[in-house]
DNA sequence: GGGTGAATGTACATAGGTGTCGAGTAACGT
DNA sequence: ACGTTACTCGACACCTATGTACATTCACCC
């Protein structure tokens, strides 16, 4: 998505290409944007060739809810299986996934949970995920030693601040989240994350503190 | 909303009619579930009725978005400005209105955030609330002698986490939700709530621990 | 019980969306 | 160069929505 089909044909349209733009409608306008005329319009294409590649409508938002999956539950989940020293790090791998362009695709995530209002189908998908999402964290909290219920709690807050920073569909830059993000280590985990953690944790996510104001 | 006029005319429309569908329509389906049509159907009456009340489906959006503020940015602002002993009672004063039904309007919050993704003007109204929300959340926690720093990460974690849940659009029964409660409140605010604080907690939402499993 | 205005309904114009069919055209292999 | 396949397009049929103009009817007050 976003990025031009690897396997370049001499014709204008293809399957990846409808489905780029459908997904830059979605996460720009909700699901109501994703019609395939407007969509038709922005490619240059006549409308009809749409239906060459996607059998109709529902062929399309489907493949945009299996793109879905793979652009957030899939990296959540292996951020949480990421090596780590200490909690505060394995903390700090959870919040790169985060905050890192790229991995978890936090417009997509909202642009879908918007789609679960009209659409019964997608709802189902969405709680399994977070169902899915939430007992990784717990497990992950468990393995560093907090007892069921405290792990519970706190997976909680992580998962729901993160869905809460999505939903209010702030983009911060960089430097000005990460001045918080030493205060939600502590509050989510009890333990301050250490100087050598916080730097190898800006050097994930590909950001120079020297550089910055 | 969701209650009968006070002023019963024999006419069957009326603009709370309308008005109470479409909130309905809103907050089950998101704005695009608000069209004259539909709402006609459920209300059985003609269409074009609808233009004796309202100009237009524009000036029916603009009436849902005014009602939105009144159901849930006041409320909100209401409750940190309730008497309270202590910090957890202010806490727990918080999370009353966030978990009384009537009080703070949960499912409208979130299709009003759905909302924004399609529509500029309400993407404005919304990002104005959630600076105004967090600004009042911020100073009842530095009245409690927290640093502004301090009170700031706790606000926004506060605030996240409520934002969170009703993204989430979980509806869980009062029990499961109630015993989380001592374990958020301790991580927001760094102190337990005693015992007769619960209890308090308790009469104000209308629940009765010794009634329920 | 009849007039008045508030409320409702019918008919029309317009707009934008979906999907099908069949004819046309560009790309590619041989 | 030529046929085949992969793709594109225009025309058609249909549906659902919005909003306007005008006729009608109902509720209420005297």
């Amino acid at each position: 998505m976003s990025k031009k089909s690897v396997t370049e044909t001499g014709w204008r349209g293809s399957r990846e290409g409808w489905l780029d733009a459908a997904y830059d409608a979605l996460i720009d306008g909700g699901v109501e944007a994703v019609k395939i005329m407007p969509l038709a319009n922005r490619l240059k294409l006549s409308r009809t060739s749409f239906y060459w590649f996607f059998k109709d409508r529902e062929e399309l938002l489907s493949a945009l809810a299996d793109h879905w999956a793979t652009r957030t539950t899939e990296p959540l989940i292996a951020a949480t299986k990421a090596y780590a020293d200490t909690e505060a790090e394995a903390m700090l791998n959870v919040l790169t996934c985060f905050l890192t362009p790229g991995a978890f695709d936090d417009r997509l995530e909202f642009a879908v949970r918007s789609w679960a209002l009209q659409d019964d189908a997608i709802m189902q998908r969405l709680q399994a995920a977070d169902v899915e999402r939430l007992d990784t964290l717990t497990q992950l909290l468990m393995s560093w030693g907090h007892s069921r219920e405290d792990a519970d709690v706190r997976a909680r807050t992580i998962y729901l601040v993160q869905i809460g920073y999505i939903s209010m569909q702030v983009r911060e830059d960089t430097a000005t989240r990460l001045t918080r993000i030493p205060g939600y280590v502590e509050i989510y985990t009890g333990k301050v994350p250490q100087p050598h953690e916080m730097a190898r944790f800006c050097a994930n996510i590909g950001f120079d503190p020297d550089a910055a104001g």
